[in-house]
This record gives C-alpha cells, sequence and structure tokens, in this order.
RNA sequence: GGGCAGUUACCAGAGUGGCCAAAUGGGGCUGACUGUAACUCAGCUGUCUUUCGACUUCGGUGGUUCGAAUCCAUCACUGCCCA
C-alpha cells in the first residue's frame, strides 16, 4: 500500500476539528493547509468561526495556510482552492513537513484528494446577463448546444445551467488547458459528534458569537463598501445578519432562522462526507470526545502504519 | 357567573357531510452536487407494507347519517369581551 502523502480532518461545523488538527500538528511537527471556503477572506472572522486561538498550542503557533488570504468581497472558488492548496501543499513537503489539511468545505476535500481536472473559468458578466431570464429549460438547451458535458454537476436550477454553460462557452473559446492534478492519498479522519450534541454546541457558539460582536464585524464589512449582495452570498452568519443590518428581518427572527440554517448547513456537510465514503474514501472516524491525547496516537499510528 | 371564538399531524395553519391520511408553509430526516458549494436543488415526513394496499387519526364522550375532521348534544381545556 502506497504510504499516505497527508492528513486529512473533516468534521461538520462545531465538532471541534480545528482544534484538534492544531493539536495533531504540533505533535507531528505538520503544518495545517484549512480547506473552508469562507475563512479564506480576512476581516471575516467572528462569522466565519476562525478561532486563530486554537492554532496556539504551548505558546507556538502552529503554522496554518490559506486563511485570510483574500479581501471580503472577493470571489473564490474551488479552482483557485485547487491551485492554492498544491502551492501550499509542495511548500510543506519541500519543508520535510506533513501537511494536515482540515476544514469542512466537502467539495474543496475532495477536489484535491481527488484530483478533479478543472479550469479556471471568470465569471462572464456579458454572458450571464444575456442568460438571467431564460427558464432552466432554455438553459438546458442552450448548454446541451455546446456538446459534450464538461462535468456532472446536477443542473437542476437555472444558477447552476448558467454556471455550467459559462464554463462550457470558456472552455471552447480559449481552449484552455485544465489543471493536471494527481489524486492524493490521504489518511482521513473524521470527528463524529452526536447529532444532538452537535446542535446543542452549534446554538451555544451563535450566541457566543453574537456577544462577541458578530453584528459589528458584518457592520464594518457593509461601512468598508462591500456590497450587501456579496456579503448575503456568503451565506449563514453574513447573509443574516445582513439582512437584520438592511432592516429586513428582526433580530430575534435573524437569530431564529440563522440558528436554524447553521444546523441544516451542518446536516449538508454530514451528507456531503458520506457521500464521499459511498464514492470510496475511507474515513477514519474518532469520537468527538476521545481525549486528544489518545487521539492523536491513534491518528499517529495509523498515518504511520499506513 | 354571562357572551363570543376556538381545540386538526412536531409547529403554524387550510379543510366545514363522500373526491381526506387530511392543502400549504416551517421544522425534521434522507439524498444530489467535478465548478460561485456556508451555494443550489430533490425526495420523504400517522402506523404496517418494497409496491398495490390495509389500518388508526382531526380535544373527550355520545348521537344523527349509507357515510362525519366536517352536523347535533354534552364534557374538558384555551383565548377575547361583559360582570
Amino acid at each position: 500500500m502506497k504510504p499516505y502523502e497527508l492528513i486529512t480532518i473533516l468534521g461538520p461545523t462545531a465538532s471541534g476539528k480545528t482544534s484538534f488538527a492544531a493539536r495533531l500538528a504540533h505533535s507531528l511537527n505538520a503544518e495545517i493547509i484549512s480547506a473552508d471556503s469562507r475563512q479564506v477572506y480576512r476581516q471575516m472572522d467572528i462569522g466565519t468561526g476562525k478561532d486563530l486561538s486554537d492554532y496556539e498550542i504551548n505558546g507556538n503557533i502552529v503554522p496554518y495556510h490559506l486563511i485570510d488570504i483574500l479581501d471580503a468581497g472577493e470571489k473564490y472558488n474551488v479552482f483557485a482552492y485547487q491551485h492554492d492548496f498544491h502551492q501550499a501543499f509542495s511548500q510543506i513537503c519541500r519543508r520535510g513537513r506533513t501537511a494536515i489539511l482540515c476544514g469542512g468545505t466537502g467539495m474543496y476535500i475532495e477536489a484535491v484528494l481527488k484530483g478533479y481536472r478543472l479550469l479556471d473559468v471568470p465569471e462572464n458578466k456579458e454572458l450571464r446577463s444575456r442568460l438571467e431570464n431564460k427558464s432552466l429549460q432554455e438553459l438546458t438547451q442552450i448548454l446541451a448546444s455546446y456538446g459534450a458535458l464538461h462535468n456532472t454537476t446536477d443542473v437542476d436550477t437555472a444558477q447552476r445551467a448558467i454556471r455550467a454553460i459559462e464554463i462550457a462557452d470558456y472552455t471552447q473559446v480559449k481552449n484552455a488547458h485544465k489543471t493536471d492534478f494527481e489524486p492524493l492519498n490521504s489518511l482521513i479522519v473524521g470527528i463524529d459528534i452526536p447529532r444532538d450534541i452537535r446542535r446543542k454546541r452549534i446554538s451555544e457558539r451563535l450566541h457566543s458569537r453574537l456577544k462577541e460582536g458578530m453584528l459589528d464585524e458584518v457592520q464594518q464589512l457593509l461601512a468598508q463598501g462591500i456590497s450587501p449582495d456579496d456579503l448575503i452570498y456568503y451565506g449563514l452568519e453574513y447573509k443574516f445578519v445582513t439582512l437584520h443590518a438592511m432592516g429586513q428581518l428582526g433580530y430575534n427572527d435573524m437569530v431564529q432562522q440563522l440558528e436554524i440554517a447553521i444546523h441544516q448547513f451542518a446536516k449538508r456537510q454530514m451528507t456531503w462526507f458520506r457521500g464521499m465514503e459511498r464514492r470510496g474514501f475511507r474515513i477514519h472516524w474518532l469520537p468527538y470526545d476521545m481525549p486528544a491525547e489518545q487521539r492523536i496516537s491513534q491518528v499517529t499510528a495509523w498515518y504511520n502504519h499506513t
């Protein structure tokens, strides 16, 4: 069996994966590569639950990558992630250290582990405005007219169909090259947390983040000129708090709806991880409440024995 | 004490004699996803059954009727108004 090239730690939000990954990294003299589609943004700290203090173990900062690499409001996507991941990964390898991929964005994790072949397709505003008012049926026809589909994403909504057309169109016109990253052999560890405890933690964490100034964080982003729509697109915290800031949602409704949305998000994350297992990834689940030292020695043993 | 309104599945809430296991929304569960993924979308959600279907439900009880969530009586509870 081929030796592991890295360790992946995954789990739903509020499962404690970051603090575990940091302790593990500290113990293995490893570095962490984040797999979180929202923590890439600077100034989006409380709402994305960055908890940068988690990376400090016994006074040492565990090196981490792909956090705070973009300004809020900028665009990011799987392609960029795949690229950035490999840049960080090869640096870490060059230093002779172990890389720990840790995060909750299932698609980003799968993209790098599986070696998705992607193309850097920028947003095509002209194309989008042209497709804006078309029905899903029309869009499906347009997409079909491009011939071979370049992906297998469910094209079940106009939004997804438009992006698929954008990609098909770009592929044709520019004749661009796809990324060519190899799949990676990773030990995958999942943090297993019972649903009721996960839900309880999510609720508690939401309330403490509100106390920590989550509303101010959003206010500040708005004050800097970031458009409400962009913030709303970021989802969850940024969506509901922005709606509240814009006067479209009362405080209590915001808290209530946001809490529900985060629970639903955590469920979707689990659906993705189970899907990965169905697609052939072996995930080693460890209980969320197993003592850290025990988890570290277990993971270390798995990692070394491949 | 008197008057009126109400009591429907986890919640909200339609339904006012047969087409009702009961609209719709929310929640919950399961799932899809190689492209903005903290997105977006789909299915299920009384019980048993893979399906067909069978069975038990619409506050309790007792009636009317071929047939009742729907009509009548009565009891209980809730809300509002008058005392």
